[in-house]
DNA sequence: AAATGAATGTTATAATATAACATAATTAAT
DNA sequence: ATTAATTATGTTATATTATAACATTCATTT
């Protein structure tokens, strides 16, 4: 996402893709989700739930904090996209579907957030829940600092 | 601290520890943080910060939000306490000063949560961030689901 | 065509957190 | 000791984030 050469072609195809994911699982795509999702994947980073209820508004100016957080809901829990919990805001998955426990680097400097996954953490994450008796069911794992670009 | 004996002792012995460490660091343990301190103790398990916030007001009538947050902000900077994310919560740090990344097992059931360590998920977690070029800050590692004592 | 359920519209408000400025208490400098 | 500077607290107001509750519209099924 963040390399993208043409990011309206990656908007467009994670949008055909979020549309197939929906026909498969029988739920509705309807206009309002695949705007709000088209909005968060305008952006190259995160988006705050009332900096999209602005956006919104620009479409469609009956736009109230309910039609975010409710596009919002159904958007997470079809996978498409992860709420970053310590910033209170929102972000597009780059693989819906395909993954299972990510993490996010998140750069203070820049704004910019990547989603990452891994077989070594997610190992770990699972070894150290089973030592404890531990029945998993959620894992946040959001890592803040300064990301590669912004070190150079 | 969820399996203590004597939590009165729990909580006094934490209050104390508090006090040297500010000491040490040259910061004021005021009247009103270590109120604050042994309140977020009191509970065996996370507080949110208006629950606080009426707890202080039957210590102190005019406490007022930034009463609380300032003193949780204090709490959070020297390490006697951690914000749960996820939750918007705050929980009492079992070990400050020992431990850098630490993580959380909430149990969505009795809402109990524990801070656990290990070197393990450090190690995988440094390497992680080293192979993405990633210069970490912080790290937030919360895991929601449900505990040994609620499977049984 | 009517009934059902899902999605959206709408109003109101709850829950979380901070800005900004005033005052008091503590510490440092004169 | 007195003043100045710094830090902490008090106080008012407001910003930010999120949901409850109920009405209406829309899509799907009968
Ligand atoms: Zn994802
Ligand atoms: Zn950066
Ligand atoms: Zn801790
Ligand atoms: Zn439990």
């Amino acid at each position: 996402m963040r390399n993208c050469k043409d990011h309206k072609t990656c908007i467009n195809e994670a949008l055909i893709k979020a549309e197939t994911i929906c026909k498969q699982k029988g739920v509705k795509f309807t206009k309002l989700r695949k705007q709000v999702l088209k909005l968060i994947w305008k952006s190259h980073s995160y988006v705050k739930a009332y900096d999209l209820l602005e956006e919104l508004k620009k479409i469609d100016s009956s736009a109230k904090p309910p039609t975010v957080y409710r596009s919002l809901d159904f958007l997470i829990d079809n996978g498409f996209i992860h709420k970053v919990q310590s910033l209170n805001a929102f972000v597009a998955c780059t693989h819906p579907q395909e993954h299972k426990e990510c993490y996010f680097l998140i750069c203070k400097n820049c704004k910019s957030i990547e989603e990452c996954c891994s077989e070594k953490i997610s190992k770990v994450m699972n070894s150290e829940a089973t030592r404890n008796n531990f029945n998993t069911n959620q894992v946040t794992l959001e890592i803040s600092g300064i990301c590669q670009e912004c070190i150079n």
